[in-house]
DNA sequence: CAGGTTTTCTAGCAGCGCTAGGAACGATGT
DNA sequence: ACATCGTTCCTAGCGCTGCTAGAAAACCTG
């Protein structure tokens, strides 16, 4: 009886080492070395029970993608709570979001960049994601004039979202990214 | 003498056979279907015919871009030509850009997603990448305005990059995509 | 402590990028 | 015309990947 819940507990447990080990060895040393030969050396199991938690390596990713968004979706809010104006408000917004990527390019490129088996722009996407995105419409809301607004936010998270890649694969320099976010939104919201 | 200069020219044709089918088994399948023996088997030799051309898969892979760059920076100056006028100019080029990324998606994935060993944002970049940027260069500079041009062009550049590869992705829903794409131009350039 | 269930591990499959070593080919000198 | 020498090419194999079947170990229960 007892016995079972605590089963359930500690493999409760297990499954979410699981997801945060592999964030963790993903921001440290890119996705490339998330094995699951690797992963499962890291929480000290055997591969196979990998499998018992997950469908395999793309459903793993997934959950970080989807806890990640949790995260994406708080520090979001809390930059928009924070400033005041909408012009500052999405400035601060942007802000955090480009920080985000910066700070965990790992997670974010699983999140918007690699393919990963999640429902998106749908009506069955993870709470997460819908929060993330809720984030960017509650800030786009107040400039969006007589656009539609879920299209103009996404719209603009699009600008966000190339600006990020680009820079962090290389193709943009980084030091004038400072310039291009400022820009981005002056053309944007002027 | 002779034999050697006919050895020179199958020896380069033949590289140009492994880059192109490179291409379009990548289209056709995706670039995970690209396999070194799956690309041997494609042009008809071994494997290690190869490595005699190229270093590895990355460098076929970056040949690829190369190539594809060109192309591109040719159909972006297409459009640029045909249209008058600064705002029908970006409208040209905006739409012949989202419309290469559509009908070549993993040629244009290669370009600016996948992680290629190509210098970029700098001057040892391949004339192909420089003039598919010169191209954008020109499309924003009659719009430029005070703001200073590479910065703007790497800004609007990656507007259309996000929008391109979210909507790729699954991550926006593509019936909104020319919505966008005027939505952008007009908050961009107006 | 024995029986039965659940959990976990060992071992292996097919496919990946890549490479060493020998076989087969073709141009050349007699 | 033939043997020799270089070059080109392929066979076979390494260590790795994601994933899985079946044996082994651990565990709770009577």
């Amino acid at each position: 009886m007892a016995t079972q819940t605590r089963r359930e507990r500690e493999r409760a447990e297990r499954e979410q080492l699981i997801v945060t080990t592999a964030r963790e060895l993903a921001e440290a040393e890119g996705w490339d070395a998330v094995t699951t030969r690797r992963l499962a050396a890291e929480i000290e199991y055997s591969q196979p029970v990998l499998y018992s938690h997950f469908k395999g390596k793309d459903a793993i990713m997934a959950a970080v993608v989807v806890q990640g968004c949790e995260e994406f979706a708080e520090e979001l809010r809390a930059a928009r709570m924070k400033a005041e104006g909408a012009q500052e408000v999405v400035v601060s917004v942007a802000n955090a979001y480009a920080a985000f990527a910066e700070r965990l390019p790992a997670l974010y490129d699983a999140m918007f960049t690699h393919a990963v088996d999640l429902p998106f722009a749908t009506p069955e996407a993870p709470a997460a994601l819908k929060a993330a995105f809720g984030e960017l419409v509650e800030t786009v809301r107040p400039l969006a004039g007589e656009d539609e607004l879920p299209v103009l936010t996404e719209t603009f998270w699009s600008s966000l979202h190339g600006l990020v890649t680009l820079m962090r694969s290389g193709r943009l320099r980084r030091e004038d990214h400072e310039v291009r976010l400022a820009l981005l939104i002056r053309r944007f919201w002027s």
